[in-house]
DNA sequence: GAAGATTGACTTGTCAATCTTC
DNA sequence: GAAGATTGACAAGTCAATCTTC
C-alpha cells in the first residue's frame, strides 16, 4: 500500500467514483426522459441487437451484463411484458431460451441509441484529449487483466 | 456526435464501464469477506469520521452519497440497528437530525479502512503510471465540472 | 449429476405523500 | 409555505432452492 496509493492516486480514485456516478444519474436521466427507457433495458436491446440474428440464448446474454442469474431472468420478464424482446424455444436443446429483439424492441433502440451515443458524446468523451483517451485504455485495461 | 464520439472514444467509454463494474465488485466482495461490511456503509462511516465530532446531519451526509433522501434514512434505520451510528436531535432546530459515529462504528471503520485502501491500492491505484493519474484527474474534473 | 433457466423469500433502493418545525 | 426527515407502496435486484433436460 505504501507505495502504491498516494494523495494524488487516491484523489483520482475519488474523482473516478464521482464522475462514474454523476455520468450513469446524467446519461439514466436523458434516455428516460427523451425516449422513456431504462438504460438496463438498453444494455439488453443494444447486446441483442449485436447478435447474429439479433437473438441470444440467456446464458450468452448474461455474460456482458452486469446482473445475476436471476436478475437476468426478471429483467426479461419485463421487457417481454412490454413487448420489446421475446422468448423461445432451442430447437436443439429444450434447457436452452432464445431471447430475441422484436420489431418493437429494434425500434425502441433506433431511438434510443442516437440519444445515448450523444450523451456519451456530451458528458465523457468530448472531454478527453488523445493523450487521456490513451491514458483511459491503457490503465482499464491494466485493470481489467488483473481482475 | 461527429467530433466527439469516435471508435477510440467509445472504447474508452466501454473499458471505463467495465473497469468500474469490475472493480466495485471486487471491493465489495473483499470488505464483505475480511469485515463483514458492506461498501455502502463503510461510505456512510467514512463520510461521518471526516466530520467534526464524527456526526453529520442527515441532509449533509447525503451531499456526498449517491442516493435518494429516503434511502439515506433506510440505511441509517439498519446501521443504528446494528449499532454503528446513532441519531441524535438537534438542540439549536428540532427539524434537523444529527448521526453520529458509535464507539462500535468506529471500530468497524479502523478495521474495514486497511483493508479497502489496500483494495484500492492492488486494484486500482497500482496500475497508473503518474501520466495516467494526471490524466485521470483531467479529464474527471472537466467531465464533473460540466454535470 | 451437471447445465440452463426460473421461482420464492428477502434486501435495498425510489417516488410521492406526509409529518413536524421553522 | 418551505426545510428537514420519515413512511407507504412499489421496483428491481440477490441468494438459495427448484425444475427440466441433457
Amino acid at each position: 500500500m505504501s507505495t502504491s496509493l498516494d494523495e494524488q492516486r487516491l484523489e483520482a480514485w475519488k474523482l473516478f467514483l464521482r464522475a462514474h456516478a454523476s455520468l450513469m444519474v446524467r446519461l439514466e436521466q436523458e434516455l428516460e426522459a427523451e425516449v422513456e427507457l431504462p438504460l438496463t433495458w438498453y444494455d439488453v436491446l443494444a447486446q441483442l441487437n449485436r447478435a447474429p440474428g439479433q437473438r441470444l440464448r440467456m446464458h450468452d446474454l448474461l455474460h456482458d451484463l452486469v446482473l445475476s442469474k436471476s436478475g437476468l431472468s426478471r429483467r426479461i420478464d419485463r421487457m417481454e411484458e412490454a413487448g420489446l424482446v421475446e422468448r423461445a424455444a432451442c430447437p436443439q436443446d429444450a434447457r436452452v431460451v432464445h431471447v430475441a429483439l422484436t420489431l418493437q424492441g429494434q425500434d425502441a433502440l433506433q431511438d434510443a441509441m442516437p440519444i445515448h451515443l450523444r450523451g456519451i458524446g456530451e458528458h465523457f468523451a468530448r472531454f478527453l484529449t488523445p493523450d487521456e483517451v490513451a491514458a483511459f485504455e491503457s490503465a482499464f485495461r491494466k485493470m481489467l487483466r488483473s481482475l
